[in-house]
RNA sequence: GGGCGGCUAGCUCAGUUGGUUAGAGCGCUUCGUUUACACCGAAGAGGUCAUAGGUUCGAAUCCUAUGCCGCCCACCA
């Protein structure tokens, strides 16, 4: 630990020792306070209490949930502010006595982390769209794993005094349960459902994103007017016109009125057609001619129209892939659509243009038409509206809910209220559907046989179908059937992989068909997990008879019979003979054996077969069904028999949740899987949920402390979700901070690359320094433009705190001398008294407001008081009465000749005087100390460690 | 189109229900080795608080309009 003989403060020296000397009492964890009615001077660990603590035992408590940081990348100012903040209070209500709890967290950060995982792919020449499903998992939870340790490192550089013991991640199997139930209970009620809706699609990320996750940009396009038939239109998009459906005009537009509810015979690019004229009131007269093409699948407004006239109009027509190129392939009888299918939008739209321009079909075009377009706000690409079967959360009741509640919340600034409740007001349903790989994967499961969802269900066992490994057959594609082909290398190293991804679902048992490719294979399998095997004939490949041994041109020679159920060569089975016989035997081995989980290797044929039985297909969907590949896995999921079909066989919907949907549980579902848990409670809907001792302490929690710029994904989200399921709002304070600003004023991101390392001048300055740099200034939603200059201004603050402790300390009564001061007589002088006092106004200030969230006002406060005026005025005019106790002036008295007799030649009053000064100045620091407490920990606990030893100043009574 | 916020010292920002000489950090000027601190102390310069009206004994603060900057929400065929 730095002594107090060096001028200045070093945070090199202290910080980290300090941090630890906290960690290791414990005191961040509210279990370990200092209990009610404690009658002793010491805790169980041995820890001094004092007696202000004592007379004042936790009596309520005080709770901030962190907003846990995405675990995908350091930490950067943004963080740091809200650390402070929320720390200035944790510290601050923690020493006014109550029982503080600040529950730290990582947050998996589902599609944020997905995106940059795939730049990291990217710059390794890889593609998630390539990595199977479990191992790109695997790969990233690595990622975020090593990311968390990190930022728990940098959260404690930053003297974050939050209770580790209770960290929790947001896919924790605990907070999983949580939201599964939370999900369970959403569907039981009618509040989640799976609908084919408009959704906006990202062609790059492959996932459909919310709303909020949507930028609109501002564009100069071309506005095309088209002509169609009698009429003419306008649009930006001529390359959706092949997905017309329609053409819609206003009820109203007296223009068009005779056209309405008619077929208009129409010109276009694909050849002449026939399209309805509608009237909707969504259609403006003033813009354009007045008159719209109706393009359901492919524009959101439209999709809306279809859905007003869904009797009058055919079903969206879907004209671009989900890569953002044309997809024509319902046109594909007609020439000319090939001409365009498979080209990008863009290329499309300028061919399109220059055919139009040559049919005679374009009437004019406007080149200067501004309008704003959905983009990606990760990548800014042009989102393109899909339709797609997607979950999603009716919010309008629990937005109701959350408008109703927000008398109850306080918002700081006032304004967050109104903007929270204008959003409130107009939401629209949430999609939670994410086609990516990274999150919670939807705990919905679809019946194979009829589609049938089953909701969070108990997975009983799973089943695989495997196909057996490559053989040199396979190779030349020769026709095997019942020809007993060994595996050749490949093969083997095929059925290794198979059994990799096998080995994580415990495998009880492995059923194989009794042929060579077969048994091979599953015998890697067994031997990989360990598992029972039984051989069985019956799930044999079908025979070919005849043919068998043939490669594809010899059995081409030979006469191919057409690939279909019926049909058998010579000596061989058919399709329907082989489903008869795999069927059986799968179905016994079924009904004997399903509760373990067994792995099934048999052939592609028999798969097809035992397949179309699971599924219901009919034969020729079960043939054409694209081919299976060696070694390749099926899981099928093992449920209750479906109420609908009675079917046992399940597949897991295969998106994950939006991140937000399980962060806008983080209050209640950290709080019930912490600490001790109780019994279950049964909540609203019959779906249980723990209920824990955190949860009955601190739920509602005291203060979301966060950026105003996820007062709508998250905070209003909060809300809805935290009232919809504990009945009770998660937090009585909103404090929205501002973002930080780089010296351009623009938001640090990581991806602009304008990121200023907080750790970085938190290393050079100190974390003290940082911490009231940051909150000095600085209002509540308003940004924050940090400098360096600011810091090292606070950093000389620090250095100012330690001298002025360094300057009391050294006059301390005995620490110079050799002898005491005679008597223990402190008398305070008026003087003292009215310092004090004084002292007392400020403190009282200073807590007045913290408590009112005035961080600022509290941090210029304390920092004028200690400064312009404890040691500029104060310790200055101490200075004289404290000279009695010097050696210094003993020195100089003996310079000067005069026989300097210590305290001899001190009268008792000069005496009491002097520690009455001391005693003064003491008071007046360890006061000065606990208000800087909040702000600068570090600073202000390492001078108390000099003072009072064996006690801590985050316990302090305030 | 609707809403919100900002415009205060050279720069970055405070200024709590309207009340005496409008504050902080950095920067600037002059002076200063005094029981700690030069990462310091003392003294000082610097603001018609965006503009124009209004309410009031009194306005940076409340009201109305205007300008500029920024943000959020919604629609855009």
């Amino acid at each position: 630990m730095l002594e107090l003989l060096e001028p200045r403060y070093d945070h090199r020296k202290t910080e980290g020792e300090i941090y630890k000397l906290w960690e290791k009492s414990g005191y961040f964890n509210p279990d370990n306070s200092p209990q009610m009615g404690a009658d002793i001077n010491a805790d169980k660990r041995g820890y001094k209490i004092s007696a202000n603590r004592r007379r004042n035992p936790r009596k309520s408590t005080f709770c901030i949930i962190m907003p846990p940081p995405n675990a995908n990348g350091s930490l950067h100012l943004g963080h740091a502010v809200f650390i402070t903040l929320q720390d200035i209070l944790i510290r601050f209500w923690r020493m006014k006595g109550r029982k503080t709890l600040w529950l730290p967290g990582a947050d998996h950060a589902g599609f944020e982390t997905q995106v940059v995982f795939d730049k990291k792919l990217d710059k390794e020449g890889r593609n998630r769209f390539e990595i199977p499903r479990e191992q790109l998992f695997k790969e990233i939870w690595e990622f975020t794993q090593s990311n968390k340790k990190i930022m728990e490192e940098q959260l404690r550089k930053l003297g974050a005094s939050c209770d580790w013991s209770r960290e929790k991640f947001t896919l924790d199997p605990d907070i999983v349960k949580i939201v599964y139930q939370t999900f369970e209970k959403l569907y039981k009620d009618g509040l989640a459902y799976r609908d084919n809706r408009i959704v906006n699609w990202c062609a790059k990320h492959q996932t459909t994103l919310s709303e909020l996750e949507t930028k609109y940009i501002e564009r100069e396009d071309p506005l095309y007017y088209i002509k169609y038939g009698p009429l003419e239109l306008a649009t930006v998009r001529p390359e959706t016109k092949f997905g017309d459906t329609a053409v819609a005009v206003n009820p109203k537009d007296k223009r068009y009125s005779k056209y309405v509810g008619k077929e208009i015979e129409i010109k276009t690019l694909l050849g002449p057609a026939k399209i309805k004229v509608i009237a909707d009131d969504a259609v403006d007269m003033k813009f354009g001619t007045g008159a719209v093409k109706v393009t359901p699948a492919h524009d959101p407004n439209d999709f809306e129209i279809w859905k007003r006239h869904e009797n009058e109009i055919p079903a969206p027509k879907k004209v671009i892939d989900q890569y953002g190129r044309m997809d024509l392939s319902a046109f594909s009888d007609n020439e000319k659509s090939k001409r365009y299918h498979g080209l990008k939008i863009a290329d499309a739209r300028k061919l399109i243009e220059e055919d139009m321009e040559k049919e005679g079909l374009l009437a004019k075009i406007d080149r200067n038409y501004k309008h704003s377009v959905a983009t990606c706000y990760k990548c800014q690409n042009v989102l393109e509206p899909r339709i797609l079967r997607q979950w999603f959360v009716k919010t309008k009741p629990l937005a109701e809910k959350a408008i109703k509640a927000a008398n109850k919340i306080t918002f700081r600034p006032e304004s967050g209220k109104k903007v929270y409740l204008h959003w409130l007001k107009n939401i629209r349903d949430w999609n939670i559907s994410r086609q990516i790989v990274w999150g919670i994967r939807i705990p919905a499961w679809y019946c194979l046989s009829c589609s049938e969802p089953s909701i969070n269900p108990d997975v009983k066992s799973r089943w695989f179908l495997v196909r057996h490994g490559e053989t040199d057959w396979n190779k030349e594609n020769r026709v095997m059937g019942h020809a007993d082909i060994s595996l050749n290398q490949t093969g083997f190293d095929q059925a290794k992989d198979a059994a990799k991804k096998l080995k994580i679902y415990n495998i009880d048992l492995v059923i194989t068909s009794d042929s060579a490719r077969c048994q091979q294979t599953a015998e890697v399998i067994r031997k990989e997990t360990g598992a029972e095997i039984i051989i069985d004939e019956n799930l044999r490949e079908r025979s070919y008879g005849e043919v068998e041994g043939m490669d594809r041109e010899e059995l081409f020679k030979h006469g191919r019979k057409p690939y279909m159920y019926e049909n058998k060569y010579n000596g061989g089975e058919s399709y329907y003979d082989v489903e008869q016989r795999a069927w059986k035997a799968f179905s016994s081995h079924h009904l004997k054996n399903n509760h373990k989980n067994v792995v099934l290797v048999t052939h592609g044929g028999t798969i097809r077969m035992i397949n179309k039985r699971i599924k219901n297909l009919d034969p020729k969907e079960a043939l054409s069904r694209p081919s299976i590949k060696n070694a390749e896995i099926i899981q099928l999921d093992m449920l209750e028999p479906c109420k609908k079909c009675g079917n046992h066989f399940y597949e897991q919907d295969s998106d994950v949740f939006d991140t937000w949907f399980s962060s806008g549980q983080w209050p209640f579902a950290t709080l019930l899987a912490s600490g001790q848990s109780s019994k279950l409670k049964v909540w609203r809907s019959n779906i249980e949920h723990r209920t824990s001792n955190d949860f009955k302490t601190f739920y509602p929690t005291d203060v979301m402390e966060t950026g105003y710029d996820i007062l709508f994904f998250w905070v209003a989200r909060m809300v809805m979700l935290g009232l919809y399921t504990t009945g009770k709002i998660p937090f009585k304070n909103v404090y929205l901070h501002g973002l930080v600003l780089d010296k351009d004023k623009i938001k640090m991101s990581k991806s602009k690359g304008n990121v200023i390392d907080p750790l970085g001048v938190a290393e050079i300055y100190g974390s003290d320094a940082l911490r009231i740099a940051l909150v000095a200034g600085n209002t509540a939603g308003k940004d924050i433009v940090i400098s360096e200059d600011k810091i090292r201004g606070y950093r000389n603050f620090a250095t100012k705190i330690w001298n002025i402790s360094r300057f009391i300390l050294m006059n301390k009564p005995g620490r110079n001398n050799s002898k005491k001061p005679g008597g223990s007589i402190v008398k305070l002088t008026a003087a003292d008294k009215k310092n004090i006092n004084e002292l007392k106004k400020i403190k009282a200030k200073v807590g007045r407001h913290i408590e009112r969230y005035e961080f600022h006002l509290a941090a210029e406060t304390v920092y004028h008081y200690v400064w312009h005026n404890f040691a500029d005025k104060i310790i200055e005019s101490y200075k004289p009465r404290l000279r009695a106790y010097s050696a210094e002036a003993a020195a100089s008295a003996a310079k000067a000749g005069q026989s300097y007799g210590g305290q001899a030649r001190l009268s008792a009053k000069e005496e009491s005087d002097a520690a009455a000064a001391y005693s003064t100045l003491e008071t007046i620091l360890i006061e000065c100390l606990k208000m800087l407490h909040p702000f600068m920990p570090f600073v202000t606990e390492a001078i108390f460690q000099k003072i009072r030893a064996g006690g801590f100043l985050m316990m302090e009574e305030w």
